[in-house]
DNA sequence: TGCACGAGTTCTAACAAGCA
DNA sequence: TGCTTGTTAGAACTCGTGCA
């Protein structure tokens, strides 16, 4: 017959998990709304359950023991699906969704579409978050992120949903200042918006252009796919974009693609989030969506 | 600055006694 | 018999302090 050992205190369970998150005992006490001397006790207890220290403690920081090491994992998870249980038992994925994504995905892609899934899940209040860096789901209340890379981030599941392609872009007008783009060197005579991204250089390359020298050329940094792409709606210069970003522009004539060039640095636009999460009611249901616009668009 | 530990305090559960 | 009240022991906490 199948013997369980009793578990220990799940106030010390608790505190290992937040300890083991914040990697302090003061900051898990902060979160936990109790003392570090308390933290310290209930780790003691779960030491001594155990018989094996849970983790190291050094001069002004603490690190997890192997045993540590093989309990935290499993105690995060264990919490999340009790999270998530409660979630559910509550009436399913009612709560806040939030998203943390890159700025040109959330203006060019996401708020175009993201009605359709308001619609489809009305109890769900969805919360755009735009963010330069790499959110941080353990120290940061964000749900799901929208990210560009390869894909391989640790813990975490990850779906790919457009190719980083790229390829230069502008606005009807510029090119007819100059009677038109034929060639790709023609470009070369035009102001380039963001001239010292590496993205350019690759293109011309790839195009068989020399065009030494293009990160000394003046010509505004807007840091985000969005702002160049304005930037260019507005005849100020080509920019250099995902085609998938700007298929309204392309296909209502503000912008143009002079050419069918399209070039990939191994990198792509990911939704990902933890993998403990996955089965969460709110973060399925995005997915879900999410993936079938995806499908539809690339029909 | 952050963790460990001792002393003292507070909280909680278990139990017994009293009462309607 | 079931509920309330008082007592007690142990658990869990805070505070203060020492140490690295």
């Amino acid at each position: 017959m199948h013997k369980t050992l009793p578990l220990p205190p799940l106030t010390a369970i608790r505190v290992f998990e937040a300890v083991a998150r914040h990697g302090s005992f003061t900051k898990a006490a902060t979160e936990l709304g109790m003392t570090q001397a308390a933290v310290s006790y209930q780790i003691k207890v779960l030491e001594d359950r155990l018989g094996a220290p849970l983790f190291l403690r050094r001069p002004r920081q603490i690190a997890l023991t192997e045993v540590g090491q093989r309990l935290a994992p499993a105690v995060t998870q264990a919490f999340e699906q009790l999270s998530e249980a409660y979630v559910t038992a509550r009436g399913g994925a009612q709560g806040t969704l939030v998203i943390s994504t890159i700025a040109t995905f959330a203006s060019n892609w996401l708020a175009r579409r993201l009605g359709s899934f308001q619609i489809a899940h009305p109890s769900l209040a969805v919360r755009l978050q735009t963010e330069p860096h790499l959110v941080d789901f353990s120290r940061e209340e964000v749900d799901i992120g929208i990210r560009s890379g390869r894909g391989d981030w640790p813990g975490l599941a990850a779906h790919r949903l457009i190719n980083a392609d790229f390829t230069p872009m502008l606005s009807p007008s510029l090119a007819a200042s100059i009677g038109g783009v034929k060639e790709p060197a023609d470009l070369l005579g035009l102001p380039l918006l963001d001239p010292g991204d590496p993205w350019w250089a690759k293109w011309f390359a790839a195009a068989n252009v020399p065009a030494e020298g293009l990160s000394s050329r003046p010509g505004a940094s807007m840091g985000a796919q969005a702002y160049e792409g304005n930037a260019a709606t507005a005849g100020q210069g080509v920019a250099i974009l995902t085609p998938a970003f700007f298929a309204a522009e392309l296909a209502d004539g503000r912008l143009v693609q002079p050419f069918d060039l399209l070039c990939n640095d191994d990198h792509a636009y990911w939704l990902v989030y933890p993998e403990t999460r996955r089965n969460s009611p709110k973060i399925s249901a995005f997915r879900q969506w999410i993936l079938g616009e995806i499908a539809a668009s690339s029909r």
